[in-house]
DNA sequence: ACACCCCGTCGAAACGATTCGACAATCCCG
DNA sequence: CGGGATTGTCGAATCGTTTCGACGGGGTGT
């Protein structure tokens, strides 16, 4: 293994100048900086991890917590994690996978044992038990997602508010006035997933601002389960004309049910859903939807933990906005032509 | 921080002492132990990464190689990355995210840092450019999937070939004579995924054995791709009774295009697909399949590098076995009820 | 021309563990 | 009861960097 006495006695300097080439923590003269670079080119040098993180207590990597066998759809979680990776290599750092059953005392380890320098949290409950536990740890940490109590944290996430009230503010536009938000199944809202409940409310606000009649119902991602919950929403609400789906897997389970109880898409019912574009454009009829922005959110999650980890303030809240991309699931509500 | 001298001190032992207890590697009196291990957990010691790397030349971690963006699909990746992770934390190891772009610099960059003690590598190509590379690397590796040259390296994965094979044999037992197998978009093909390529050997040897007409086809995982396929296959080969699908996201698809040309499943087509049961389970029809045991392979690859880790020689071939489940896809073939 | 300051470099002391050789104390057996 | 093997513990060296204080030499200001 080449270490740094041998570059630094090839390059006829000092271990310590080596170092500070490296780091640029000091000044150090044009000839000298590229005889020392040229040296660790020729050797093919890297520090040692290890001897690194021990004597700068800083480790360069980050650990990323993830759920990795949860009801949440998973493509954009993989998203996610990509998205993260490779923004934490732009910042010369690596990624350790996390895996949510670790719990509080995988997030005590990474920082007892200085394995990491910092943490990116996803997939966050409203009451998550692992919040106050990061507002205390040494560690800087960012979560994707919100918890119901988010103060002294700093969280980051699209605006699901905004995304459920841009949602139905595009039905209320095309003048449909009874819609429901199909959601994640039960299960979700039970455990209280921030995303969720948080597009229900933006929903809701804005159906009874246009004075709408809505409804949210959970949806499981089942052929089955989605076709009660069609055909029951159809026998309550006689005058639906548009739903939005919140609820990845059951997006073309629930369009499929809906042709099925005789409602052709858009003509009788427009849909909008919240889901991968890919997802979205590859349905038998191409879905109007807001993406879930997985590279950005990854992306900024990481240039705050950076700033947070050089010292800097970051605001503690950062909500991404929506974007909406009409498809062909959505058309003014009307008599069928 | 705590470190092993406050440990060491209120045990009233020596810092080696400490050290001893927790790796075992010098026997120690029960009444030393108990002491070291009541002052450890009254202290909430854990060791410094870092230094137990750099005194150990052990990292305790293992760097796990992930297609982050590729057209594979994406949850079998993630059950994957969940099982190694799972089973890492078995033995006493973090899992680091490496993504595939990083390419054989990352995997150098692993080995001269000595950031991690192994390499666990998904996706591999049959011609990869990383394998000479992993044969000499100090560092000691496991691949997931095989690459056509594969002496000198160790990789588990299922036995695709005996998958093939499976899925044509369950056909030809329910009589089925003239049959299909619809594989991965072509890109794969041609970039040479190993699976895909051994799939088709074995699904094309038994039906040659067995004296049926075999066809195979690549198929894009669009609506519209799978209707071009599914009416070319019935053009060519009105006979046609059996397909095997190995290709996840294609499969309602496909399912969808062939009952829209009028073949009803099972009483027309027979159906066997190589994809997770989860997804088998939920189709309209669920399909009889042959599920990709990917906690298992992830377990076992963990397994496979902690021999090698220490020390000890390990079988460069690991081939798991295919288990058919049959559902309701598939019958026997005759004239329609 | 003198004092002063800044720039570039060096030497040495951490950083917090592991591990090897040495050394007592205990044990067993003749 | 003595000698050799065994067991349990300790001290010191070591792992490869970073970083702090120091120091010489050249420039600047007066």
């Amino acid at each position: 293994m080449v270490k740094i006495t041998d570059v630094a006695r090839r390059a006829g300097v000092s271990p310590s100048t080596v170092s500070y080439v490296l780091s640029g923590k000091r000044s150090i003269s044009a000839a000298t900086q590229r005889r020392v670079e040229a040296s660790i080119r020729e050797l093919g040098y890297r520090p040692h991890a290890g001897a690194r993180a021990l004597a700068s207590s800083r480790s360069n990597v980050l650990a990323l917590v993830m759920p990795l066998r949860s009801g949440i759809h998973v493509p954009v979680q993989m998203q996610f994690a990509g998205a993260v990776a490779t923004a934490a290599r732009g910042h010369d750092h690596d990624v350790l996978l996390l895996t949510q059953e670790e719990g509080e005392d995988g997030l005590r380890r990474m920082a007892d044992s200085a394995l990491v320098d910092g943490l990116i949290v996803m997939d966050v409950q409203l009451s998550d038990a692992r919040t106050p536990l990061l507002r205390t740890l040494p560690l800087p940490s960012v979560l994707i997602g919100f918890p119901a109590e988010a103060g002294g944290l700093t969280c980051i996430d699209l605006d699901f508010t905004a995304t459920g009230e841009s949602c139905v503010g595009h039905l209320a536009h095309l003048g449909h006035r009874c819609v429901a938000l199909l959601g994640s199944p039960p299960e979700v809202y039970v455990r209280g997933t921030g995303f969720a409940r948080r597009t229900a409310a933006g929903f809701t606000g804005v159906a009874r601002r246009y004075g709408m009649t809505s409804t949210v119902l959970p949806c499981e991602p089942s052929r089955a389960a989605a076709r009660q919950t069609a055909d029951r929403l159809l026998r309550d609400h006689p005058g639906l004309t548009g739903i939005v789906v919140h609820n990845e897997p059951a997006l073309p389970l629930l369009m499929e049910a809906f042709q099925r109880a005789g409602m052709r898409i858009p003509q009788d019912l427009s849909v909008v859903a919240v889901c991968p574009d890919e997802l979205a454009e590859n349905a038998a009829v191409p879905v109007t939807s807001v993406a879930i922005p997985a590279d950005e959110v990854g992306e900024r999650a990481v240039e705050l933990l950076m700033t947070k980890l050089n010292g800097v303030a970051v605001p503690e809240t950062t909500l991404l906005s929506p974007r909406l991309t009409p498809r062909a699931s959505t058309t003014v509500c009307g008599p069928a032509s």
